[in-house]
RNA sequence: GGCCCGUUCGUCUAAUGGUUAGGACGCCAGGUUUUCAUCCUGGUAACAGGGGUUCGAUUCCCCUACGGGCUACCA
């Protein structure tokens, strides 16, 4: 398969873009086919600049590096491939003869008509009870156009430079159908369309001619994208025909919704795949849930790599129903993918985040087993600092943390304990965490504190957190000695 | 308004012409635990409604409702 992704650069990519990508980079794959990435800059007023470089990096970071087409290449936007250039604004010349060739087919026509004609026509047609005014065989022929006007006269306006667009020929009553490789048959019947512009004034193709006219000559077999193109279908199947070439099969995925159901929106969600990079989520947290808002695998397996996804995933076990973008899960995933790395790989990954922030980290001959302690703790990379803070600064623990209403502790029993710890700690050589559990567990026991009456200033006196790994874990990992000091300052 | 698409627990979803309608997230309860988290056990909760077809429909058909998309010289 020959799939595509082709993103409009007016912004950051989407999320529900980073979903398409996936699928259609997915099918691409698993047929040994190519992933094409194609950038359609066609409405000049809407492009960004840095978007194509914005939308390279994310999919790069997700794992989906184009095979053709747009990419990256020592930081630098570039393309590669036989079927170039693959950004719109430099096949200006190409759409322009396509366009032309539908001319000569008597397939499309020029139009001159200018904005006001237009809104003349549509207030004429409303007036006239037509509730959707449009340009079609009804009000052409009243119309500024190539197919009303003697030859002579838009010959002249066309030789004058006077603004036109080109404009397709929509028969009427036609009725379009197509399979659908998510929604199965779709029919249309009668296309109550406009003539859809092809050529805008500016000289531009609108997103129905380039895109039909690109995946042609970039031999796309499977065109994958939103469901919000499902209805321009009809138009671009009917240009393939007067084209005389044969149409690609489409697969409109369905929407992404916010909690309300309606249309994944900015001013309900975070819709910008870097708006979630940013939150430190992992690529393999974001595409495991994308991937499965939407497509299910048929059996109860929820975790997939990207490797498993190529192998599993298919069109046809697509939902046909919009998916609610629900975050709770999100952070479900991200939980299970910072518990699936190796204890190596995770200390390697925290270990440049901490020493941002503690220098000393780089160097920790015990980082290992220090990280070990908190990747069932902490969601997010960037909460590792903090969880490990008390390993390289001196924690500031004061009595408000160290007395427990919880653990029934109040300031003056939290300070005869960590006397009492002082002074039984003092001689003891076992230090590790083992022989120190068993060792403060028999000492509640002989004092008759609760453990956590014991436990609890200990361990808030080494970390100086609300939160954070055990007493023992912490005690061993720091060594007796800051173990000691910290508790007799404490006092 | 018109055209098109859709509808199973709150959410992501499975399955089936006959099932106690399954799993996961969340939530609740319990266990492990010095805190938090992890982990373990259990619980809560759904076939949008109405007609058909059928011995039997959540499943097939029709209608309605609801939701969504499109209806631009935006993609």
């Amino acid at each position: 398969m020959r799939t595509r992704f082709a993103p409009s650069p007016t912004g950051m990519l989407h999320i529900g873009g980073l979903r398409t990508a996936l699928y259609a980079y997915l099918i691409a794959k698993q047929t040994d086919g190519t992933f094409i990435l194609r950038i359609e800059d066609t409405d000049q007023v809407r492009t960004i600049d840095g978007a194509v470089e914005n939308i390279l990096r994310t999919l790069h970071w997700a794992g989906l590096d184009p095979d053709e087409g747009v990419m990256m290449r020592d930081g630098l936007p570039t393309e590669e491939g036989a079927h170039g250039p693959y950004t719109q604004s430099q096949r200006f010349e190409i759409y322009t003869a396509h366009a032309k060739e539908l001319i000569e087919k008597g397939h499309a026509y020029y139009a001159f008509d200018t904005k006001e004609d237009l809104d003349h026509m549509r207030e004429a047609e409303s007036a006239a009870g037509n509730a959707a005014p449009k340009y079609d065989s009804s009000v052409r022929m009243r119309m500024k156009n190539s197919l009303t006007l003697p030859e002579a006269e838009w010959k002249q306006k066309l030789e004058d430079n006077e603004p036109h667009v080109i404009r397709m020929l929509i028969p009427e009553g036609n009725v379009i159908r197509f399979q659908d490789e998510i929604r199965g048959k779709i029919e249309f019947k009668g296309m109550e369309v406009d003539d859809q512009i092809l050529i805008k004034s500016d000289g531009f193709p609108t997103y129905h001619l380039a895109n039909v006219v690109d995946d042609h000559l970039m031999d796309i077999n499977m065109v994958i994208r939103g469901e919000e193109w499902l209805s321009s279908t009809p138009k671009h199947l009917l240009l393939f025909e007067y084209f005389g070439w044969p149409a690609p099969r489409y697969a409109h995925v369905p929407l992404l919704l916010n909690a309300d159901r309606s249309k994944l929106s900015k001013r309900q969600n975070d819709v910008a795949a870097e708006d979630y990079i940013d939150k430190g989520y992992l690529p393999e947290t974001l595409i495991n849930f994308l991937v499965l808002l939407g497509w299910n695998p048929g059996d109860t397996k929820e975790l997939f790599t990207m490797e498993e996804l190529v192998e599993t995933f298919s069109l046809e076990r697509v939902q046909k129903g919009g998916a609610v973008f629900d975050p709770e899960r999100l952070n479900w995933f991200q939980g299970q993918w910072m518990r699936n790395f190796s204890p190596e790989d995770f200390a390697a990954r925290i270990q440049p985040l901490v020493a941002e922030v503690y220098p000393e980290a780089s160097s920790d001959p015990q980082f290992a087993q220090r990280a070990g302690l908190i990747q069932d703790r902490i969601t997010f990379f960037p909460e590792a600092p903090e969880m490990l803070s008390y390993y390289y600064s001196e924690p500031k623990a004061d009595m408000e943390l160290i007395a427990s209403k919880k653990q029934k502790l109040d300031a003056k029993l939290a300070k005869e304990v960590i006397e009492l710890l002082i002074e039984k700690l003092e001689p003891f050589n076992d230090w590790n965490e083992d022989a120190l559990k068993e060792f403060l567990f028999a000492l509640a026991d002989e004092k008759e504190l609760k453990k956590g009456q014991l436990l609890w200033p200990l361990r808030a006196i080494l970390t100086g957190l609300p939160f954070s790994p055990g007493a023992f874990e912490v005690a061993a990992a720091l060594g007796k000695e800051k173990t000691m000091q910290r508790l007799k300052k404490a006092v």
